[in-house]
DNA sequence: GCGATTAACTCTAGCGCTAACTGTAAGCGC
DNA sequence: GCGCTTACAGTTAGCGCTAGAGTTAATCGC
């Protein structure tokens, strides 16, 4: 049996309101008796029912945070900083994976809103909007991040994406690469963004991407780096192989590392190669890997933030966008390769400008 | 304002519990009338309050789990594996992180205890058992996962860490080492029984492991890589180098390659090295890492089995052990180095005998 | 000494829901 | 027609707690 209100009050002679006052910091229990049912609170263990609270008060002090993947260090990382940041300020970090599954998702949302938590955050896997559109929210607030959708009425987190693709491409120039390939990530807004960036930055520069030198691949995060694998020998295959590639993702980079170099390629003389997330294990691969970083944790902290304020400030109804610029991290990926591809292996394919390039 | 089950009723001209009722598929409902219940929960967007619900069945049908820290890849498997298992069972998991503070944990058990969770599941990083031996569970079962603790009442999956110890030990004598050194974990069931498991193996092999070939360091999981560098630096600055180490984990591991590569040694000639947690990117690293494997997505499997188990049957009082034998993964940085150690470096170091270890 | 204020407690109602019981009418066998 | 069951609805009570109004006695100003 748990220990109730009622426990406390009978023990003691008191009234349950009373109890629930005292325990609540009201002012209208005196020292004495405040200090009498602390006591028994100890003596018998009691923990007051949230449940409970949160029926009559309608506020659960807990935050939903749904995501599609927690093993994803990108994702365990924004959670992070939303758990520590929302916690000073007495809220609580419901955690929940959609493994990238949309159906699941919908699930989990439902799931969670009945629950009646304050707010909630999500990474959302949807494939188009309607899903999220068509949401009743009740008067939870939501809050999306770092994937963007259009024309919803939902409060953003996330990095610039489009920025991201840009920096990608301006540092694969800036080596030296001349016929940059980018395997691209899913048809959400971040793998838009990202390819327009990309694309966006070369053009800038009198680069045009051939369609083939776009690649789609199937996974993204869990089982990234097969996709990285396969992506690899589908470069392999193109009439002129590309001397550089942006992937989506830096578990897609880990994949096109490993398979070039068991094909006796060198990364990066023969093939830049640069990721995006900055995973904290990108320096220790077998060719340090360059990567775009996109503050993660910063994710979560700005989200905490913007909760926040929704919360306490019943004034924030306004929609909030909050982009976070992304950095390039330079590595051994990347390092400058002009001067090595005459001594690389496709030293002949080097000099052939790729016809769309010219 | 959220709809409510009095919406419905009203609307439809029925009572609530005939509501209800439609809603959790009791018999006393006829179709018909189900299915204008149905009909008029869509158009409502009606939601059950799952906290009402649970205030008045006294189950939550929610199962959180505590872990010292998410980002942790050992950690996020066993949450995925947990949160996959329980909720095909109509289950939820509810996460959080302690940050591996003892006080931080504490918190928030009695959080989750407040919101009266069907059951906890916590990999305690308390350096006694003190708190969790007082704890007033109420009936809330709760699990003890990777990390034990003697004479506690409590439930307890993980893997075999003294098998882990053992495993290390007799691969790094079986690849030619002759001088294994340790840097061990923290002083709880995990750091302690790898430790045993190793040296016993050594001992039965007539090698004794001396005082200094123990290292202890601060840090293991966050902040591991950098104790991995620390902890190399002090190996080599021992009278005798060890020619093979077997850290506490992976992290540590790849610290001590990178830091140990940085310093022009070579992996595994001049020193081999095996982690323990065999994370997915122990592939990728600079050198291969050899790992023990500790399954960790089954340790949430395993654990989700166990409370269902608890959860449905009452008859699951009896306290439940539950130890997965972990194995062997071997990769380059334990690869044969017993022909290599005459070309090595410390060829001269190679040929004498620790003094203790004769 | 009287109304007004204040401190400290209690009472009442209800958050949204469900378990357990109580009708009620129809259907059945005999 | 009688008792019995069955199908389907409603009534009642209460989960554990809190907001807000009510009560009581002490204190205060004048």
């Amino acid at each position: 049996m748990t220990v109730n209100m009622k426990d406390i009050a009978r023990d003691l002679g008191v009234s349950i309101v009373t109890v629930s006052k005292a325990l609540r910091d009201h002012p209208d229990v005196s020292d004495t008796m405040r200090e009498r049912i602390h006591l028994k609170v100890k003596e018998l263990g009691y923990r007051p029912n949230l449940t409970a609270r949160s029926l009559v008060t309608g506020r659960s002090s807990l935050i939903g945070l749904i995501v599609p993947d927690l093993i994803h260090p990108f994702f365990a990382e924004v959670a992070k900083g939303l758990s520590l940041a929302v916690r000073q300020h007495g809220y609580f970090l419901v955690m929940s994976s959609s493994e990238e599954d949309p159906l699941l998702e919908q699930q989990e949302v439902e799931h969670m809103l009945a629950h009646r938590l304050d707010a909630m955050v999500i990474a959302s896997c949807q494939t188009n909007d309607e899903f999220l559109r068509k949401l009743r929210l009740g008067d939870t607030p939501l809050i999306l991040i770092d994937r963007f959708f259009k024309d919803l009425p939902f409060h953003f987190v996330g990095s610039d994406d489009y920025a991201a693709g840009r920096l990608a491409a301006e540092h694969l120039l800036a080596i030296g690469c001349r016929r940059p390939a980018h395997i691209r990530g899913p048809e959400n807004s971040v793998g838009i963004r990202r390819l327009k960036g990309f694309t966006d930055a070369l053009k800038k520069q009198n680069i045009d991407l051939p369609e083939d030198y776009i690649l789609r691949v199937l996974k993204v995060d869990v089982g990234g780096r097969t996709s990285g694998v396969d992506a690899f020998r589908r470069l392999m295959d193109l009439a002129y192989m590309p001397d550089g590639v942006f992937c989506y993702n830096d578990v897609i980079a880990v994949g096109v590392i490993g398979e070039a170099r068991s094909q006796g390629m060198r990364v990066p003389e023969d093939l830049a190669v640069i990721g995006c997330g900055n995973l904290h294990y990108d320096n220790e691969i077998s060719v340090p890997l360059s990567s775009i970083d996109q503050r993660s944790s910063e994710i979560g902290s700005r989200t905490a933030k913007l909760i926040l304020g929704i919360l306490t400030d019943k004034g924030t109804a306004v929609q909030q966008r909050v982009i976070l610029k992304p950095h390039l991290i330079a590595r051994a990926s990347t390092e400058s390769t002009k001067s090595n591809f005459a001594h690389s292996k496709l030293a002949g394919h080097t000099k052939r400008i790729h016809a769309k390039n010219v």
